[in-house]
DNA sequence: CTCCCGCTCACACTTTTGGGTGAAATCAAC
DNA sequence: GTTGATTTCACCCAAAAGTGTGAGCGGGAG
């Protein structure tokens, strides 16, 4: 979340760079082909940073379905919560229990209560038809909603 | 190897349509700032599906084991135990965790008691270096001996 | 504005899980 | 024949997980 945000920062700042850099092109008169040339190789790199980063970032983002992808990882993420039938929320305590956390672990990492996690977790294994966590991660990877 | 090369074909045939493109931005006299937002638009989602290509190469681990021999079977599972460090029990035990059941369910099925499974599984979480069993699940998988 | 949903948390309770110790039987190996 | 690993099980205890109920709060929909 707050390392989408973040990107999201960054590539404002470069778009920044981007028109600085387009305005001493318009003045200095630089070939067309190389400055183009230089935009796309710059924006590929970037990508390329961005893909690393956002898959060895913990697993806890991913936008598992590459072929669709249009625009920004994170609507990714907005459409397998819909088609999950979990929140938000929900979804994020799924995650870190796929990873291996207990019920405290999670609740420190998302800043919450034990008791709150409880809650998530037992409305996700309503959701998911499920009565353990083990079986709860098996349905998830089966559905393809978690990394 | 392979990869890299459809990609080289891939980056080069994008700098042709690049190309192109630029032809038409000359005669038709787009917008600079237009131009150059889509370029470096389009560059970073290729970007992102290359660094993701690149980095989710090796999830595919096989178990083998089943399709492969012919002769003595039992040599395939021993080797697979022994490279696992697991007993036949804790591995049994292991794949039944794995598959979402509850330790008196696999007490049941393994006709044992509550105990014995207790047991196993604490032995085998030693061996796995774990401490729960969905992490053990998570790393019997990453080592790939279980289904 | 009200109602519903999601998020948050608490409290009490049961079940499950995991750790520790001990111990008996078996079986292979040295 | 002793040793070591495996398998089996018991008992106790603590921690974690899961269930049920209730409740406050904030945002979005009607």
């Amino acid at each position: 979340m707050k390392t989408i945000l973040t990107y999201g920062i960054i590539l404002a700042v470069l778009t920044g760079i981007l028109k600085f850099v387009e305005y001493r092109f318009l003045v200095r008169d630089l070939s067309t082909a190389f400055y183009v040339g230089t935009v796309a190789a710059f924006f590929t790199v970037l990508g390329i940073w961005m893909g690393l980063k956002l898959t060895t970032k913990k697993e806890g983002i991913q936008t598992s379905s590459t072929a669709t992808n249009t625009t920004f990882p994170q609507l990714d993420v907005d459409a397998a919560l819909q088609n999950s039938g979990l929140s938000k929320r929900e979804h994020e305590v799924l995650t870190l229990m796929a990873q291996g956390h207990s019920n405290q672990e999670i609740a420190d990492e998302l800043c919450l209560s034990l008791n709150t996690v409880k809650t998530h977790s037992s409305n996700l294994f309503i959701k998911l038809d499920v009565k353990r966590r083990t079986q709860a991660v098996q349905r998830a990877k089966e559905m393809g909603i978690i990394a």
